[in-house]
DNA sequence: AAGACGAATCGAGAATATACAATATGATGA
DNA sequence: TCATCATATTGTATATTCTCGATTCGTCTT
């Protein structure tokens, strides 16, 4: 049986050349990680946010609530596509949907998203 | 030659039925759409983004710089799959490292990376 | 009730992303 | 110089995501 060593072992190893008391980093490093729930909550919407397409839907939608014929004609993609990326937003929290006879209409869900929107432009300018 | 009708037309009609000037109503769909380059840039980022050990190390590297080693230790992950994070961060332009010796230091690049983690962990709590 | 219509869902192939062992690189020190 | 160490890269198996035709589901109209 070899025994492969834990991943953090030769880290922590390294740690212990690096600092007087390692210990004591390894403790900080350790207490500081946020929840599984947390990250993996942050992570939803990250993933959600990570698609061209979807970035324009929600664009789309700054102004005013959009149908999804009017989301076909913004991305020029078939409906199946289209209705796809509306229920991964729809999933990750960051819009809404109301039926009107045979229409469903979507809207932004929270206005922090435009927040989310602005930043990552920014970041990106900064870089 | 069968001529499969191109995505949007089929909304297009769709539209014709839903509003009295639809071409109006396309124009400005069109018009107000962001750039490839925009739209790109912003979905990188969010991309970069989207995973639970990249969130972490971001998270950790908000009090200080980290070495390889230490971020190591945060995940609990051998030291390929850092690295391999480590790069995807720096591509995105998210994280700037250093290097002292045979150690790699990393760093935050730009400080309103917190504020696209703060707004996530936001608007995950209103949902 | 029948057909048309907008939208949702399903299923399969393609494209991306991820994890991680193995190996390479480059710095340090004996 | 040679061994060791921290990190980077590569190769590859696996997993996830994306796309989109086909189908299904409600709703409206006649």
């Amino acid at each position: 049986m070899s025994e492969t060593d834990s991943p953090p072992d030769d880290a922590q190893d390294a740690l212990g050349r690096l600092y007087d008391d390692p210990e004591a980093r390894i403790a900080s490093l350790q207490n500081d990680r946020p929840s599984d729930q947390d990250v993996a909550g942050q992570a939803a919407i990250f993933k959600a946010l990570g698609n061209d397409d979807r970035l324009r839907v929600l664009e789309a939608l700054r102004d005013s609530e959009c149908c999804g014929c009017e989301l076909q004609v913004v991305l020029d993609a078939p409906q199946s596509t289209v209705s796809t990326h509306l229920r991964k937003l729809k999933e990750a929290g960051l819009v809404k949907s109301r039926k009107k006879g045979k229409w469903s209409y979507y809207r932004i869900a929270d206005t922090a998203v435009f927040g989310l929107l602005d930043l990552a432009h920014a970041v990106q300018d900064d870089a």
